[in-house]
DNA sequence: GCCAACGTTGGC
DNA sequence: GCCAACGTTGGC
């Protein structure tokens, strides 16, 4: 099983907004790297979700629901989009601050790369997080 | 609100 | 195929 990291701002999609939907499918991605990172990902992932711009934190972990499949907002076939549902809030979001202060999370993709709005989490990355956001431990329904 | 970083576009 | 111009993103 893999991790991710996508990000929205939350003026545009917000983790409560993805709570209240209960599913939704992650469109928008217009950017090749993201893109790939998208179709990469399989049913069962996890997907850290951060706030970018208002909040800079990450705020729980979501769920991979359905594989890549044909963006449907867009007839352009370049574009696809995944499925996901929330999983476990963060019982503290951990900032992008944070992030940046520990070492086993500095190195992260969203902190090298800000601008990419998908990417891949290490095993490793994806434990420290959880620990710092006091959820280490807890299984994902 | 500003600006740096980055990706995309289009002229040559 | 190169590169300048432009638009967008996101941290500050």
């Amino acid at each position: 099983m893999a991790a991710w990291l996508i990000k929205s701002e939350p003026g545009k999609y917000s983790w409560e907004m993805l709570v209240h939907d209960r599913r939704t499918f992650w469109d928008g991605v217009r950017n090749y790297q993201a893109r790939n990172n998208l179709q990469a990902m399989k049913k069962g992932d996890l997907c850290l979700f951060y706030h970018s711009v208002t909040g800079k934190e990450i705020v729980g972990v979501a769920k991979v629901v359905r594989s890549a499949y044909q963006d449907p907002t867009t007839t352009d076939d370049r574009w696809v989009v995944v499925d996901v549902a929330p999983g476990r809030a963060m019982k503290t979001p951990v900032t992008l601050a944070d992030l940046k202060s520990d070492p086993q999370t500095c190195e992260m993709a969203l902190i090298h790369q800000s601008r990419l709005s998908v990417s891949p989490v290490t095993a490793a990355e994806y434990k420290a997080v959880l620990k710092m956001g006091g959820v280490a431990g807890k299984q994902h329904r």
